[in-house]
DNA sequence: GGCGGGCATTGATGCCGGTCAATCGTCCGG
DNA sequence: CCGGACGATTGACCGGCATCAATGCCCGCC
């Protein structure tokens, strides 16, 4: 809500974005990045407000660079289906279409880097290496996704569970608590980043077997409850064996890459 | 089998394929498709072979010409897991990657346009309106596997399998029994491309589970029995409402753009 | 023709997980 | 301080679906 600082419309400079070194921003030249300044300005929206609406003619296009985006998918009986996650860094809105085939809502309060879809469109058109860049990304999003549908269709809930909670350990912040607390901490710490409902959704469950089965990890001295949105990870390999996937898939799926991004807290 | 015809290294001329106004050739001007056609040549693979083992450095892509491929992920536990079917036009292979993150199979005799991964890359590179058309495709491709996967981790095995019919009887050649006899069909027919266990693998379910459900459609009349493989959809509308989805969104997902593309019969 | 293997179907059984419902804890506004 | 709302947890129940197993069917092969 700091809008003083990064209010719509004031001059947002690339380089000193938290996220430039993520982002399809990553592989834009000093110049480029000067375009995109002039083309973005940030965008706060409260938890719970929708982005962009399924169905909606969509000209809005950008960056997570605060907080996590729920995509999602209305089916007819009106419950909604998540459809996938989106991280700081990551990239919201669907270039070269004219409607949303999905809703994009506030999970949690989130600033956007935000772009008109057309203006963005342009900039695709003028510099192809930028292009290049979209293409590779959207192409690995692709293989992500389709593990991710394989995962959920093939396991167990606990698999999906464990698996959930594995991702989260590699790239959870640590910011939640102040510095001293943090040096206490032994092990690995697991921060859920949205409430239970969106979670149970997102892995294809309800709430009530989703918390069984956090339950059920707590009672077996894999995790400890720390609050309930933050828990210690007392056995690592013990929830490697719950997910039924190898080390290195799982490796591959968590997106690991060495910078342990920890995200944007520059308030 | 026919390799006397289309072997590998002979001269494939794309103006005379059967796909090339609805792959990613679309796109390419004359000039162009000449250039693909010296870097691409035609390859056939018999009904379960791997065409692309996951893990393997894959220098291999193309589009599938005739049959279909099953790109799968097997998960520890050797089951494979079948995360897409790839129908003629479709793109295989996955560009600006070392190594495969999932298998291509045959899952029925097929015929390939097959291309070196780097050629068709440095094509991409030369050609940026070609590499625009690979990037609207793959967000396409992006949409629709998520939207799959909203279907099946939210549905009943008895409204995915309804859903998959129902996109079926949208695409299914008309091919499979001579002109008189297609002649007396008063109703679409659904022909399945593959067998049972791989259709169940694909819905995420087992053979048992598709085949009860399967069943229970005939009994209540919405489909009628040809042989194995072909069924008559008797009750269009019975099925729209076993598939618990509406009936425009079952037609953004069986991609209908008037084209029904009755598929590739060159011999 | 007889035989064996693969695939589809059908039956019997058990369990995971969805549903309904109650309890508990926390946060807020009165 | 209290009461209401909301989210998380726990319990009881049961239905859908996986599993195991048997049968029937088709086709290639000896």
């Amino acid at each position: 809500m700091n809008d003083a600082v990064f209010s719509p419309g004031s001059c947002w400079k690339c380089d000193q974005c938290a996220i430039n070194h993520r982002s399809i921003c990553r592989g834009a030249s000093e110049e480029m990045l000067h375009e995109l300044g002039r083309l973005s300005h940030l965008r706060h929206f409260e938890k719970g407000q929708v982005i962009i609406a399924q169905g909606d003619e969509a000209n809005l296009v950008g960056n997570v660079v605060k907080g996590i985006v729920k995509l999602t998918n209305m089916s007819m009986g009106g419950q909604q289906n998540i459809v996938g996650l989106l991280f700081p860094s990551d990239f919201f809105g669907r270039a070269y279409a004219e409607t949303a085939r999905f809703s994009y809502e506030a999970a949690t309060d989130v600033t956007l880097c935000c772009m008109n879809r057309h203006a963005f469109e342009g900039f695709l058109g003028r510099h192809s290496e930028m292009e290049h860049e979209m293409l590779l990304s959207t192409l690995d999003e692709l293989d992500a996704t389709r593990e991710w549908a394989a995962m959920t269709s093939s396991h167990t809930t606990m698999q999906r569970v464990a698996t959930f909670f594995f991702i989260l350990s590699r790239r959870s912040d640590h910011n939640f608590c102040d510095a001293q607390t943090r040096q206490k901490m032994a092990y690995p710490v697991i921060s859920l980043p949205i409430g239970r409902r969106d979670i149970a959704a997102y892995l294809g469950t309800t709430p009530e077997t989703l918390s069984r089965n956090i339950q059920t990890l707590v009672r077996k001295h894999i995790i400890r409850p720390i609050d309930t949105n933050h828990f210690e990870l007392t056995n690592s390999s013990g929830l490697v064996e719950h997910t039924g996937e190898s080390r290195e898939d799982l490796d591959s799926m968590s997106g690991v890459d060495g910078t342990n991004e920890t995200v944007a807290d520059q308030a």
